[in-house]
RNA sequence: GGGCGUAUGUCGGAAUAGGUAGACGAGACGGUCUCAAAAACCGUUAGUAGUAAUACUGUGUGAGUUCAAGUCUCACUACGCCCACCA
């Protein structure tokens, strides 16, 4: 067991005892909101990549109230969801208890690691008394007409039994256990998220995360625009509607597909001729899965519908429809005005079922098919002539408009958000289903509705929740006219709990409100979030649209949660590879803690590499870590008593306190770590050092070592308590030296390097510089034709 | 196919705004201490040639701008991540 562990222990236990990281809700300070992601509590214990990020918003909350901010900084528990209801069934307890005990080890390892958390406003998202709030949200979105009830066509992991939401299934596979996801049609609640798409693009403008993670947002909600155009139909008084960004090519349309799912096809199943045909390929479209539908992307497969055709309003043009599931039902109309000349899929479409290709744009291949840039229009009509893409669309909207056959539309791929799940181990969705009433909320005062207790927890293969079974629990009254009624089974998924959670830390043993206005007024909003890449689409969207809600219904003070976003690298096993249980390559972080210490975990977790960049595991680095710390109490014995920096370290010292500062501010932990190991290599060059000497050193690694830091100013009696220290400043006018050594190159080779004086004139320094021997046998024989001095920085000689 | 990003010794990585490439750490090699080892400490460590001074080459590849390019511009290659039949 490493010596350190004593040290860690005591002062962990000085910090717990005087609240020294208590955050106030009112100070004369200024506030800063510092949040992590907050774990899973999974069976599999803490991770160092969880290390990783803690440390780094650790450093930065410690640095920040030395800066004089009144800093939050909590923790809590994302408990509900597939993980932990997993863990729980694989193990044969309740999910309760297991994510106490769960809860329990994370705590304890998280407090191993001195971390400067608030614990006094720890909660698990499992806690009554939270989801209690995460209910009455929910009813907020019900009573706004936010919330409603879909039979619709879902993804369904059958493996997990449980459906899913897109943002769940990317890819065609389920984001849990990675088996193919199929479609299943259910009853589902929905949260209009779609409505939001424009709000969600604008009010990044508000924040400053980083451009990938804008970019990524803005990806996901896909926006597109373009129009949608009606196509009459031959043989009955009815239109297909499609969607297109690309109206311009309208001259172009040889054909049009449709979904499978299209209610087209049921609707007038009497007027077309090959209905056996079509059915049997909708049977066959809907048992893909969607992880076919987009891994066969290559060969296009459909049917013609005999009996129906449209007409093309541009031209009048007889057009064949065919259904074909490279068309989804879920964006745009469902339909499709296909161009083969420009459009590659159309192309192999038309391709493959011998469909004419008719061509619109001047320019390309059109065997190849020739998508997007601009051209000459040809065969168009009222658009021949025009070579702007831009202008032809613009055109051809205003010409459709102007007919009534079209309209501009804007379409995302964005969709109402799923919010059910068919498990036991998730918030209840607080409504009851009365004959009479329809949906009806629970009464504010009968929150929560609470999990039963119950003894099978497990999904079931019907797709209905284990709730379903607890009749005593389903059963109930209608709130509004008191007849017999029955409770919604579903539950929320795990994302509900993460979507507010920030806003209950500022506040979060209220029981009347979720949080109390002046809470909210004084903490605002996340100051700073970190959390993993995986979440810039999920998590990221959820947090924004839910509070968005909020503040669109005055709940909130601001329309956007989050100021500053940061993402971390993953760590790596040794090789590079993923950390798994499988390979064996499983780095615990007791076991390093007991090993090297904390201090040394946390100081290699800095110095590791660039905090955005993945990174692999490599012992021997953490060991280097714990020589350093290891250095840094030898040198203590070179303390003499006396007052201010040494001399000739006072420049290095300020120069060091200059870079670490900034370095802290800018998330570039490797560096102040390097900066620091400088340092001390030059305390130990000296005979001995100062007491202010020590203690700068010591109060700079603060943030990252906080326990061996405060046990040597206190073992050697440097000064107060770092924790009540304010930040350092440095003496701007001794971070230059007189002296320096600066390049001379003769036609940008470095030849020589001479020592100037800072206050040396340009002359002085040219003569310097061509009188080194070196300078001259490269300039001998030449014309010397320039001299370039760029001040304290390099002297360049130019020579024909 | 689309979007975003990355490329520097044996390895992780440094290099404010173009200005001495390889800081700092790891590893390796040599040494001190020791009966020995570990730990600790000292030295060397981009490549090639040379005893050395020094010279040449060198930041994925090829061009360009500049007195000067890891850094800026253009093209290319490789890898990584995210999205993807989204009309």
């Amino acid at each position: 067991m490493s010596t350190y562990t004593e040290i860690e222990k005591k002062w962990q236990k000085h910090w717990e005892d005087n609240n020294v990281f208590k955050a106030q809700n009112k100070s004369d300070k200024p506030k800063y909101y510092y949040l992590v992601e907050f774990p899973y509590p999974s069976g599999a214990g803490l991770h160092v990549g969880h290390v990783r990020s803690y440390t780094a918003l650790d450093a930065l909350a410690r640095k920040k109230r030395m800066n004089g901010y009144n800093v939050l900084f909590p923790m809590g528990w994302d408990a509900f969801g597939a993980p932990a209801e997993q863990y729980a069934i694989k193990n044969h307890i309740h999910p309760k208890e297991a994510v106490q005990r769960n809860i329990e080890t994370f705590k304890n390892q998280i407090k191993s690691l001195g971390l400067s958390i608030d614990w006094s406003r720890e909660f698990a998202t499992t806690d009554p008394e939270y989801y209690k709030w995460t209910q009455w949200q929910f009813l907020k979105f019900f009573e706004h007409n936010m919330a409603y009830k879909a039979r619709k066509n879902i993804n369904w992991c059958p493996n997990c039994k449980m459906g899913l939401s897109n943002e769940d299934s990317s890819g065609g596979v389920c984001e849990r256990c990675g088996h193919p996801v199929e479609q299943r049609e259910k009853e589902q609640w929905m949260l209009r998220m779609s409505t939001y798409a424009e709000d969600l693009i604008s009010g990044l403008e508000d924040t400053k995360f980083q451009d990938r993670i804008k970019t990524a947002q803005i990806n996901w909600i896909g926006k597109s625009t373009g129009a949608e155009v009606e196509f009459k139909l031959k043989e009955v008084n009815d239109n297909l509607v499609v969607y297109t960004t690309r109206p311009d090519t309208l001259y172009g349309v040889t054909f049009m597909v449709i979904s499978p799912e299209h209610p087209l096809i049921e609707k007038y199943q009497d007027k077309i001729n090959n209905m056996s045909e079509i059915k049997a390929y909708q049977e066959k479209a809907k048992n893909k899965t969607e992880f076919e539908r987009t891994q066969m992307n290559k060969e296009k497969t459909g049917v013609k519908i005999e009996g129906l055709t449209g007409i093309n309003p541009i031209n009048n043009d007889e057009i064949p429809i065919y259904a074909s599931d490279y068309v989804m039902m879920n964006y745009g109309t469902g339909a499709i005005m296909a161009v083969p000349a420009h459009d590659e899929r159309d192309y192999e479409f038309a391709n493959k079922f011998n469909i004419k290709i008719k061509a619109v744009i001047k320019g390309g291949d059109i065997s190849k098919c020739a998508y997007t840039g601009d051209g000459e229009m040809i065969n168009s009509g009222i658009l021949n002539g025009l070579t702007n893409k831009k202008d032809s669309i613009n055109k051809m909207i205003s010409y459709l408009e102007e007919k009534g056959i079209g309209h501009k539309k804007t379409n995302y791929k964005l969709q109402d958000w799923v919010f059910s799940r068919q498990r036991f181990w998730g918030e209840p969705i607080p409504l009851v289903y009365c004959e009479d009433c329809g949906w009806v909320p629970v009464k504010e005062e009968d929150l929560p509705v609470l999990l039963p207790n119950v003894t099978n927890y497990e999904p079931t293969d019907t797709g209905e929740s284990p709730l379903a079974a607890i009749t005593d629990w389903v059963n109930t009254t209608c709130p509004k006219c008191g007849k017999p009624a029955k409770r919604e089974t579903d539950t929320m998924p795990n994302w509900a709990g993460s979507s507010w959670y920030w806003l209950r830390y500022m506040d979060p043993h209220n029981d009347k409100e979720f949080a109390s206005r002046e809470a909210l007024d004084y903490w605002e909003k996340l100051d700073f979030y970190n959390g993993g890449m995986e979440h810039a689409t999920r998590h990221l969207l959820y947090a924004r649209f839910w509070n968005q809600f909020l503040y669109n219904i005055g709940l909130v003070p601001n329309k956007e949660p989050i100021e500053t976003r940061v993402s971390h690298g993953m760590i790596l096993g040794e090789g590079g590879v993923k950390m798994s249980k499988s390979l064996g390559n499983v780095v615990n972080p007791d076991d390093m803690i007991k090993m090297y210490g904390a201090d040394s975990l946390r100081c290699y977790e800095m110095f590791i590499g660039d905090y955005e960049k993945e990174v692999a595991w490599n012992e021997q680095g953490l060991n280097g870590c714990k020589r350093f710390i290891d250095r840094i109490c030898r040198i203590g014995e070179k303390v003499i008593d006396q007052k201010g920096y040494s001399n000739n370290l006072e420049i290095l010292i300020n120069q060091t306190i200059k870079k670490v500062s900034e370095d802290y501010d800018a998330m570039k932990f490797n560096t102040v770590v390097s900066a620091l190991m400088i340092l001390l290599n030059e305390y130990e060059k000296q005979e001995n050092i100062t007491k202010d000497d020590y203690r700068i050193l010591l109060v700079l690694f603060n943030p990252i070592a906080p326990h061996i830091t405060e046990e040597l100013n206190e073992k050697y009696n440097l000064g107060e308590a770092i924790y009540k220290t304010s930040w350092p400043t440095y003496n701007p006018n001794k971070i230059v030296s007189d002296e320096k050594e600066i390049a001379v190159q003769v036609n940008g080779k470095l030849r020589a390097t001479i020592k100037i004086n800072i206050n040396d004139s340009e002359d002085k320094i040219k003569e310097m510089a061509l009188s080194e021997e070196n300078v001259k046998n490269h300039t001998r024989d030449k014309e010397i034709t320039k001299i370039i001095v760029i001040k304290n920085k390099i002297v360049n000689v130019v020579t024909k």
